[in-house]
DNA sequence: CGTCCAAATGCAACTGAGTTGCATATAATT
DNA sequence: AATTATATGCAACTCAGTTGCATTTGGACG
C-alpha cells in the first residue's frame, strides 16, 4: 500500500491498528500535508496554527507510536533534532536521500536521488538498511560561495 | 600528509597552527590510538584512566577549534550524542560509512566499504560530502536475530 | 444507548549532552 | 623575564527529549 495521501488519517491509524484521537488524526494530517520531514516542534507549530493546539509530550508519545508501527520515520538529525516525515516511499532497505545546505541550513527529500547499496561489507555483517546524507549547497545558495568546512589544511 | 599516526601529538597541532597544550596533546593522543569514534564521554573516561583528566568543557572547546580546523570529524550522531574521529584516511567528498547494529547498539567503521557518490542530483544542488550510514546486525549479534524496526506492516 | 478498562493526554518536573560567561592560568612571542 | 592572546576550570544555563502520575477518552462489550 502506498497511495496513503488518498487515504483519511482514520483509515491510515485503523490498517496500522492504531488507536485514532482526534491528536493523532491531526498530526498525520499535518505530516500528509507535509512536503519535507518535520520537527516536533514544527509539528507543535503547524497544529497550533489551525487551531488545534496538542502538548508537547502527546506529539512526543505519538511520533513513538507511529514509529513503532513503522507509519513513520526518523528522517536525519540537525543540530541534535529530529526530523519525521511518513515513512510512505522508502523502500525496504533505503529511504531516500536528504540534502543539506551549508550555506541555508535546510534540508531537502531527494526522493528522485539514487545510492547504490554498500558493497564490500566484511563478512559477518547483514545490512537492514542504508542512510545517505548529503551536504553542500542548494540552488539558491549557490551563487555566492559558502564557507565550506576545512578538511585537512595540512599541506 | 596522510600518515598522522607516526606523528607525534605535538607535531600534528603545529602543523595545524593550533597551540599545543598538554590537553590538547592527550586528547589527541586518544584519538591516534583510538579504532573508532569517540563520544566527548569516552575521550574524558579514557583521559581520567591515564591519570590525565580534563574538565569536560575544556574537552568540548578543544574538539571544536579541532574541528573548525579540519583535524577532527563529527563522525556520527548517536542518540543524540556525537562521536569524533580524527579526519585522516576521510576523502575529500565522503568519509568511509558507519555500521550501527541494532542489538548491541555499537558502531563499527567500515573504512574498507566504499558507496559510489550519489548521482540524479537536481540541476543547482551542489554535492560536497556524502555521509553513509549503515544499519543492522553486526557478527557478534548475527546469530540469534534482533527485532528489525518494522517498516510498513500495512499489507 | 450506557459501562468499563486499557490506552491516550496534559501537566510538571527531570535528564543530560552540549553550551556560555567569567575569572584564572598558560603558551608562545617579544 | 614581561606581555598578551589563548586555553582552562568552574558554575550555571539551554533545550529537545523523556518520565511519572493523575485524569480523560476511544472503542469494545453488554
Amino acid at each position: 500500500m502506498s497511495h496513503w495521501r488518498e487515504m483519511s488519517p482514520r483509515r491510515i491509524l485503523q490498517s496500522f491498528a492504531l488507536r485514532c484521537t482526534p491528536g493523532r488524526k491531526s498530526i498525520l494530517q499535518i505530516l500528509l500535508q507535509s512536503e519535507q520531514a518535520l520537527t516536533q516542534d514544527q509539528i507543535a507549530d503547524r497544529l497550533a496554527r489551525r487551531r488545534r493546539p496538542l502538548n508537547k509530550v502527546t506529539i512526543y508519545r505519538s511520533l513513538e507510536c507511529f514509529l513503532r508501527a513503522g507509519l513513520v520515520h526518523q528522517a536525519y538529525q540537525q543540530d541534535r533534532i529530529w526530523h519525521y516525515e511518513l515513512a510512505h516511499r522508502c523502500g525496504k532497505t533505503q529511504c531516500h536521500p536528504h540534502f543539506s545546505c551549508y550555506e541555508c541550513g535546510r534540508t531537502f527529500c531527494l526522493p528522485e536521488v539514487s545510492v547504490p547499496l554498500a558493497t564490500g561489507l566484511r563478512a559477518g555483517f547483514v545490512l537492514v538498511r542504508q542512510k545517505v546524507r548529503l551536504e553542500g549547497l542548494c540552488p539558491d545558495c549557490q551563487q555566492q560561495p559558502a564557507d565550506v568546512p576545512a578538511e585537512s589544511p595540512l599541506s
